[in-house]
DNA sequence: GAAGCGTGGAT
DNA sequence: TATCCAAGCTT
């Protein structure tokens, strides 16, 4: 197996992009709120999101102490609100178990709302600089290919961390290095569907260029229909929700003009369900409560 | 393990 | 135009 950690490592030294959560002195809390935003969603759409949230709120403290309803209309656009409410409760949490200090520990960081296996680590490696195996889908995609001969990785699964956590190397800042390096190859060279591998640093070893780019199969979830889904209307909901805060609208405004009411009602409901709507008496808004 | 969960840009 | 894709998490 190719020691793929040295070219990465030399590569990313002079093609990182310049992204404000790799600046010096950025701040874990910073990573965390960057790391949240980034959950399914561009660099690029992340940016200025985060830079507001930052300058709205520069600590977990000042998030903990406004209203869920706050997250989630600072949220605006940027996909997946139910995020913005968990990072409102990790930062309450924050607050009360940690006292306002994001934790460093792994497990510590797994126990908080909205953080998995790919957040706490990255939080701990890119905060921090601990070494842990941080693999996203970069970093599978990245494997799959050069490891294992792979089109696409599969589904994710448990044995990736020990995966990732075989090829880096000992010491922690080369460890984090390495992880932010397979990521960066991943987002930028060999991407889903065009990869770049005449500029790759570890085309010379990959397995999947070796064998010829076979038509490996694709083992990825695909995802489900948009157009007239529940996600759907549950975004139209919200969004009037938002454009109407602090005022609540009647829950007979909240998308009107949707075609299936008993779906627009089932999507409002489980807005209510996920906590992102409270409503009373016909009316319906942003969650004030917690 | 599989399903559900937004939004918008690229191809 | 339709499909793909994006630094995942919770249930």
């Amino acid at each position: 197996m190719p020691d793929l950690a040295p070219p990465l490592i030399a590569w990313y030294r002079d093609n990182a992009r310049e992204l404000p959560w790799r600046a010096p002195g950025f701040g874990a809390w910073g990573v965390l709120v960057s790391e949240f935003m980034l959950q399914q969603t561009p660099v690029a759409r992340v940016i200025p999101h985060l830079e507001a949230w930052l300058t709205r709120w520069p600590t977990p403290a000042a998030l903990a102490a406004e209203p869920p309803a706050a997250a989630v209309h600072q949220w605006a656009n940027l996909g997946y609100p139910r995020r913005a409410l968990w990072l409102h409760r990790a930062a309450v949490e924050i607050t009360e178990r940690h006292g306002g200090e994001v934790p460093r520990d792994v497990d510590e960081l797994l126990a908080l709302t909205g953080i998995g296996d790919y957040t706490a680590r990255a939080v701990a490696v890119f905060a921090y600089g601990d070494r842990h195996p941080v693999v996203d889908t970069n970093t599978r995609r990245v494997l799959a290919r050069a490891l294992d001969g792979r089109a696409q990785p599969g589904p994710p699964a448990r044995t990736d961390l020990a995966a990732m956590d075989g090829l880096l190397p000992r010491a922690d800042d080369e460890a984090a290095v390495m992880n932010a390096a397979t990521m960066e190859l991943g987002a930028t060279v060999c991407v889903a569907r065009t990869p770049r591998c005449e500029i790759c640093p570890v085309s010379g070893v990959c397995a999947w260029r070796a064998a010829g780019f076979p038509d490996t199969g694709d083992r990825r979830r695909k995802q489900a229909r948009y157009e007239g889904s529940d996600r759907q209307v549950r975004g139209v909901i919200l969004r009037a929700l938002r454009d109407a805060a602090p005022e609540p609208l009647l829950e007979l405004q909240l998308a009107p003009d949707w075609p299936d009411p008993v779906q627009r009602d089932r999507a409002l409901d489980s807005l209510i369900a996920d906590g992102l709507v409270e409503a009373a008496d016909g009316w319906a808004r942003l969650p004030t409560g917690r």
